[in-house]
DNA sequence: CTTCTGACA
DNA sequence: TGTCAGGA
């Protein structure tokens, strides 16, 4: 399947996403509250991350321990887009399709997670390089 | 047992 | 941000 659908799909639930991000849920539900995120919710309201919440989720992490603020988060990275925009598929597709992930997830898209994750620690050298230093911004928003 | 919202000694 | 309540 597309790989840009495969990361738009709802599939972790906070607990996961705790884990994968080392922030809390109190964090998690504050920065979706300013908009910094925007996950799926179930039928019983509850919230369901996608990969790419998640990785926003760290870009996040990454900012705020760089001492910005909300404020200043969102001059980096605008507010999230719904999950709905960027995956236009029916409900019916997409619980197929989540099936389908959710068979080989536990162990190889972990990984691939906590890979990812390593590769924001240091500076990054690709597309994203442009991430200028937010470090000059902190000195306005902390 | 896990998650959700609202609230604050 | 932490944490507790009270309900789903």
């Amino acid at each position: 399947m597309n790989d840009e659908i495969r990361r738009n799909l709802a599939l972790f639930p906070i607990g996961i996403v705790q884990k994968l991000t080392d922030l809390t849920a109190r964090q998690i539900r504050y920065y979706e509250q300013h908009m910094l995120v925007c996950p799926a919710r179930t039928e019983g309201n509850q919230r369901l991350f996608s990969f790419n919440d998640v990785e926003r989720l760290l870009e996040i992490k990454r900012l705020i321990e760089q001492g910005l603020n909300i404020a200043g988060i969102k001059t980096v990275l605008g507010t999230a887009k719904t999950s709905s925009e960027l995956l236009p598929l029916t409900e019916k597709e997409q619980a197929k399709m989540v099936k389908e992930v959710k068979k080989d997830l536990s162990d190889r898209e972990l990984r691939d997670l906590l890979k990812k994750e390593i590769l924001h620690k240091p500076g990054r050298t690709g597309v994203h390089s442009n991430t200028f230093n937010a470090g000059d911004l902190s000195r306005f928003f902390h």
